[in-house]
DNA sequence: ATCAATAAATGAATCTCGTTCATAATCTGC
DNA sequence: GCAGATTATGAACGAGATTCATTTATTGAT
């Protein structure tokens, strides 16, 4: 039946542009200026159609940031499937985090709001668990690096399980988007360039967790070749 | 003239008791359910004489982090002013950290709201500046510590400044909170205890910087006897 | 003590925005 | 072409932030 398809296909466009002008009306109008009548307008519905969607504006924002971590499994995907030593991989997470936030300048601040308490427990139960339906390839992911590290003996775990063991660059990383989108503060320190800080960080993260092989971070020339490199092999466009 | 000083410190304490009240609501609704006119009504006051004090919601938010940290910067100087090695002092900071959160349990979630750019926009110009004032010691604390370990020989700075030095162990933490403040994530791994991962991937970190001398992570003896000389020493209290 | 002048407190009124739902429009199968 | 079902609409409602005309309290001089 070609008519059920055809409006199931309508309604999936019409969820796609919602999410994508409530993006354009973020980065215009910053989080907290986004009105639900004003995205039903500028796409051109009423506010009703609006909520046939999204069961409030916290399901949406919920539902934003689900799509929007998407592409960041898609950038992460390509570092897995990347034929290089288990330490360029790990390595190559954060890399692709800095792509990601380039198309995504908003998301890490969507992020911080969306997932607390108060906007997550207003977002419907469906909505919920798809967003965490859709972070759970990404730990999944990076769980196949550690273990694929510590089997081909890069790395010993020490104890911890591959997730607790992936926390420690995790953290590193969720921490400098966070400071980023932090007014004021990286300012008051003069740090011009975060995400670089970030990377070099997360090498002697990686070398504090002595994952082989060892990477000197004071070599900024090493740092720029590898970047460069995966810039290259993975990320050529 | 002990009129008008007297005068004063009644508007200081009303001032405390709108933000003590504010934290309380906000322990007991939620952040997005703290409503002006409630706080005002719990403190018997009208709405007119809270926005006497505070500009605007957000001010009073911004307003509310920047007190929280001064007892966080309080449990920092008791750090510095320890005398132990560089080391285990740059490790007691998380530690400082684990205890300010057991007091101000809302307060980084706070935070991450409250340094957005939209609630750091709403703020007056006077609450912006007063809030980098306040975490300005923290800053300029963590990098004496810094500079004190690569003048006595612990740490080499490797090119980097003290303070884009401890930027790793800052992601690391500000991370850490977050993390603990996003629903959902941290069960999904099955993570029970994300501040005690948060201080063994710091000596990770540490471990990486080649900051002297050398702490055995996965030692879990090791960092217990470290943890319980910090409370014994230093937060005996 | 009294009074005018000044400062501070008040809360009803206004405005913005999220959400609902009765009604209108459209679609479906016959 | 039509009855019944489905979907879209936007006016109406409610909650909450902010303002400001009015009331109340304070001060200093007589």
């Amino acid at each position: 039946m070609s008519t059920r398809e055809r409006k199931q296909r309508e309604v999936a466009e019409r969820e796609q542009l919602f999410l994508d002008s409530a993006r354009e009306l973020i980065r215009e109008d910053g989080l907290l200026n986004l009105a639900m009548a004003r995205l039903a307008k500028r796409c051109d519905y009423a506010v009703g159609t609006l909520y046939q969607h999204f069961a409030s504006k916290e399901d949406l924002l919920i539902a934003l940031a689900t799509v929007n971590e998407k592409f960041r499994l898609e950038l992460f995907q390509r570092i897995e499937n990347w034929d290089a030593p288990s330490r360029d991989r790990m390595f190559g997470l954060p890399v692709a985090d800095m792509i990601f936030v380039s198309k995504y300048p908003e998301h890490f601040r969507l992020a911080q709001f969306a997932y607390t308490e108060v906007v997550w427990g207003a977002a419907s139960e469906a909505r919920r668990k798809q967003a965490l339906e859709g972070s759970r390839p990404i730990g999944e992911l990076v769980g196949r690096i550690v273990t694929d590290a510590a089997e081909c003996g890069d790395l010993d775990l020490k104890g911890l399980n591959p997730n607790e063991l992936a926390l420690g660059p995790w953290t590193v990383t969720l921490g400098t988007h966070n400071l980023v989108h932090t007014e004021g503060v990286l300012e008051q320190y003069d740090m011009r360039e975060p995400y670089r800080l970030m990377l070099r960080h997360v090498q002697n993260m990686l070398n504090g967790l002595d994952w082989q092989p060892y990477f000197d971070p004071s070599d900024d020339d090493a740092l720029d070749k590898k970047i460069q490199q995966l810039c290259d092999e993975v990320f050529h466009d």
